[in-house]
RNA sequence: GCCGCGGUGGUGGAAUUGGUAUACACGCAAGACUUAAAAUCUUGUGACCGCAAGGUCUUGAGGGUUCAAGUCCCUCCCGCGGCACCA
């Protein structure tokens, strides 16, 4: 009987048809409930939980809910009580927009949206516990978050304060620095201006430390751990103070502080900066160079963040007629102000050293200011000619350090200023406090009260949830947010002595609402308290954690900043949230990302009724490596779907079959799968792992009717956590079983390392490094015997005809080099 | 500028960590089936030389280490990502 007769035999697959039909049933069984089984071993499988636009969901976004979905159900083959939930970010900017836009309010909007992408995903055929859903716009989960900033209140861990803040005009709010790229709003791509206001913060540096050396307890890729080291940005230097002379040489009362990390190179001092917003600019301003100074200052403040950047060489800056005494030696340098110089960042003033600083040079050659070498390298290349010498070397001119090297002539300078108090060894950060207040809408309100008598009170707990006001008009108002219109929200009784007293109208920030989510998960309903601790015990930190690399350092780094919030305050009993990270690549579609502006997304509903969800699973689990971004290639899917069909045909045809002799070869080659598909779904080496599997499928083919059942059956199971439906249909079509048997009940196969080893292997014969013969050999043979039957082949010998045998590389099972002259 | 990742057929990509480069798939070509097309199946497919057997070359470029380099080292080129006046 030839092959194409057999395959003609069997029903087509249908995917559609048997995806909806899986669908039903898996929901009336309720294999996606999580178990409350607390004696199992727990795997908690998370997703970053997506913004529900209007757009909704388009092929690229579902390639990470593809790769936790099939660790989840392996897990579940594994026998394992998995969490595997999903969500919503339902706060935020663009709903708020709309609604400005349309009239429609956003939680009506942003409710429809919701039910499309649920939609959408329940079609993919994820195994998601509904019951588990949260919705951070909703009051029974915003209650918490506002529990949560009262907690932080108490603790002087949330703070209002007057900052120099980012203001995006377009979006009328100010932004965290997190939300700022290349001086541009990440949201709208508005230039960002700097604005003096009273603004909410947490104070993420108290934590900069812990956020630093925590990494290394988690399996993270290495370059979200790099990108949040140096966003933190520690730097360990000096501190110490300058005495100021007026411009007639009087001393001042006041000292400038300033930091360096090269205190080794503080002989090299010329002159000081001060940042145009010091405050002690007014003060050590000369009577005469105060016009100048005003104007500076004015001009600096009115730049936008591009403007600044653009302006990276040209280093401007005012003289302010007072002079500041390098404590080393006495000496008088003039003190600037220079917009160079960041007022957050450090103390706010520098000690220039033109020499061995490239910044310092460009100002000092610019206002013709003294450059003087104080650092040598001990191979002569310093020299300060086109430029600073920035690196370590030897110090010159430098009184009694002369000589020292520069690393330890910072311990001894550190150890004489500290030995004088006038300065002492320190650390900073790049990190700034996270700014949370937002002068928007469609937020948390912000669960404080003030007072005309008492001032800024938090509301009661038991006031809980601050319920945010349905408005009509949700446009911005500049610096309040549209809430500051909505009288009957904003006039209130002060909790403390009762007097009429006004809300705060700012809303947060909606990473603060995505900061803590994955712990309501497990207990989503409870009303009376965050979440019952017991089941956080059970189920956190989170095991695996999918989502895009665009958070590195937004949404992880605040979310294992409120975790070790949290566990400061009892709440909860663990620091670092997330034990595995994976980032998945990002999908581009002829060339460009995939987004409907760009009107190359591909619809997953359309791609559903065309091929199914078990192609699109399969497809995104081979078109490429995970991590890496990806091109798809509508031409590409045909192959994983003619995969399927293969597999379709292939059991179609067992059926009528009934064959029960195993074959040897297959048998092999059956634990030879299983141990890599096994492995490679561990390393999420996904593509690798279905090539493995076609491999298997072609084989098995060739093979036809020397099949068992139990061949096909491991083949069905190592595919099921790929595609759920194709796998739980042929395995019922096999084992005949009752719907409400599900195959991810059944238990993963394991493989016998005894069965997987080859008896016999190929020996690659090289001839001066070049392949020449190949011989099959039985395994372990020993080394002398090999050489002895690949120098008796024909075609050996006349390779090595005339020639000298030099030396022979024998490489156990693998290859065996002559080198010959 | 600093930090990180990458560069392999016409395309997506593989390569047990130094041991047969190009697995698997797409595409393409020829053939089978068909009145025809689609679908499916079979065969071939890195480049060059050759009727063939076979040979030579090939992992961004150039050097080096080694019996052996896609993999290790040095220099350089290109692409992508992050940070960016952080003293």
């Amino acid at each position: 009987m030839s092959k194409k007769e057999n395959i003609s035999n069997g029903v087509k697959y249908e995917a559609q048809k048997i995806e909806k039909k899986w669908q039903a049933i898996w929901n009336k069984i309720g294999i996606n409930k999580t178990s409350e089984d607390n004696k199992k071993s727990k795997f908690y499988c998370l997703d970053m939980f997506p913004y529900p636009s209007g757009e909704g969901l388009h092929v690229g976004h579902m390639r990470g809910y593809t790769y936790s979905d099939v660790i989840a159900r392996k897990r579940l083959m594994e026998g394992y009580n998995v969490l595997h939930p999903m969500g919503w970010d339902a706060f935020g900017l663009p709903a708020e927009n709309y609604a400005l836009k349309t009239g429609v309010h956003p939680r009506i909007s942003t409710e429809k949206n919701i039910s499309i992408i649920k939609e959408q995903l329940k079609n993919a055929g994820y195994l998601y516990d509904w019951q588990k859903e949260v919705n951070t716009s909703q009051p029974e989960y915003y209650k918490w978050t506002q529990w949560l900033f009262l907690q932080f209140y108490k603790k002087g861990l949330a703070y209002k304060k007057m900052a120099l803040v980012n203001w995006c005009p377009s979006c009328q709010t100010v932004l965290a620095n997190e939300q700022v790229k290349d001086g541009k709003c990440e949201r709208c791509c508005s230039e960002i201006t700097k604005k003096e206001l009273n603004q909410w913060f947490l104070k993420i540096t108290q934590y900069a430390d812990r956020l630093i050396e925590d990494l290394d307890l988690v399996d993270w890729p290495e370059k979200v751990k790099i990108m949040q080291r140096n966003w933190i940005g520690r730097s360990y230097g000096v501190e110490f103070e300058m005495p100021i002379l007026d411009e007639k040489g009087g001393q001042k009362e006041e000292v400038i502080r300033v930091y360096t990390t090269r205190v080794d190179t503080v002989f090299g001092m010329t002159y000081a900066v001060l940042s145009p917003e010091h405050p002690l600019v007014e003060s050590l301003t000369a009577e005469s160079r105060k016009k100048e100074v005003e104007e500076y200052i004015k001009q600096a403040k009115e730049k936008t963040e591009i403007e600044r950047m653009s302006e990276e060489k040209e280093k401007t800056g005012v003289f302010t007629g007072a002079y500041a005494l390098n404590p080393f030696n006495q000496k008088q340098v003039p003190v600037y102000i220079g917009d160079y110089v960041l007022a957050e960042y450090g103390t706010g003033a520098i000690m220039a050293v033109p020499a061995h600083d490239q910044r310092d040079y460009f100002f000092a050659e610019k206002h013709s200011l003294e450059i003087i070498e104080v650092i040598k390298s001990e191979d002569g290349r310093s020299t300060i000619e086109n430029g600073a010498f920035e690196e370590d070397g030897v110090l010159i001119e430098s009184e009694k350090f002369n000589g020292l090297s520069s690393e330890r002539a910072q311990e001894e300078m550190t150890k004489w200023l500290e030995d004088k108090g006038i300065g002492f060894g320190t650390k900073k950060y790049k990190l700034r406090d996270w700014l949370i207040s937002r002068q928007r809408y469609w937020g948390v309100p912000i669960p404080i009260i003030y007072c005309e008598h008492c001032g800024e009170i938090p509301v009661l707990e038991s006031d809980l949830p601050l319920v945010l006001p349905e408005i009509e008009d949700f446009k911005p108002l500049g610096e309040k947010s549209p809430l500051a219109k909505a009288e009957k929200f904003v006039k209130t009784k002060c909790p403390k002595c009762g007097a009429e007293a006004k809300r705060e109208t700012d809303t947060m920030d909606t990473f603060v609402d995505s900061a803590w989510y994955y712990l309501r998960y497990v207990d989503p309903k409870n009303s009376e308290e965050i979440f019952e601790k017991k089941k956080i015990k059970y189920w956190l930190p989170t095991d695996l954690y999918v989502g895009g690399i665009e958070h590195a350092v937004l949404h992880l780094l605040y979310a294992r900043f409120f975790s070790k919030i949290m566990f400061d305050l009892g709440i909860i009993e663990f620091e670092e949230p997330f034990l595995k990270l994976f980032n998945q690549g990002m999908i581009y579609r002829n060339g460009e990302k995939m987004s409907k502006s760009k009107g190359n997304v591909v619809n997953p509903n359309e791609f559903f009724i065309k091929y199914g969800a078990d192609t699109m699973r399969l497809y995104e689990l081979f078109m490429s490596p995970p991590e890496q971004d990806a091109e798809w290639q509508d031409r590409g899917v045909i192959g994983v779907y003619r995969f399927l069909n293969k597999v379709w045909d292939l059991v179609s045809q067992q059926l009528a079959t009934n064959n029960q002799r195993p074959n040897l070869e297959i048998e092999k080659l059956r634990h030879q799968t299983i141990k890599k598909v096994s492995e490679d779904i561990e390393k999420f080496k996904f593509n690798t792992m279905i090539a493995c599997l076609m491999e298997y499928v072609n084989k098995l083919t060739t093979y036809n009717l020397q099949l068992t059942t139990h061949d096909l059956e491991i083949l069905i199971l190592l595919l099921a956590p790929l595609a759920p439906h194709l796998s739980e249909e042929l395995w019922h079509q096999l084992k005949g079983l009752p719907e409400e048997k599900t195959i991810f009940e059944e238990k993963w196969p394991d493989y016998n390392p005894d069965l997987i080893i080859d008896e016999t292997i190929e020996l690659i014969i090289q001839i001066n490094s070049k392949v020449r013969d190949k011989m099959e050999i039985k395994i372990n043979i020993s080394e002398e015997e090999v050489k002895k039957m690949v120098l008796e082949r024909e075609k050996i010998k006349k390779w090595l005809e005339n020639r000298e045998i030099k030396k022979i590389i024998y490489i156990n099972n693998r290859l065996i080099n002559i080198v010959a002259n």
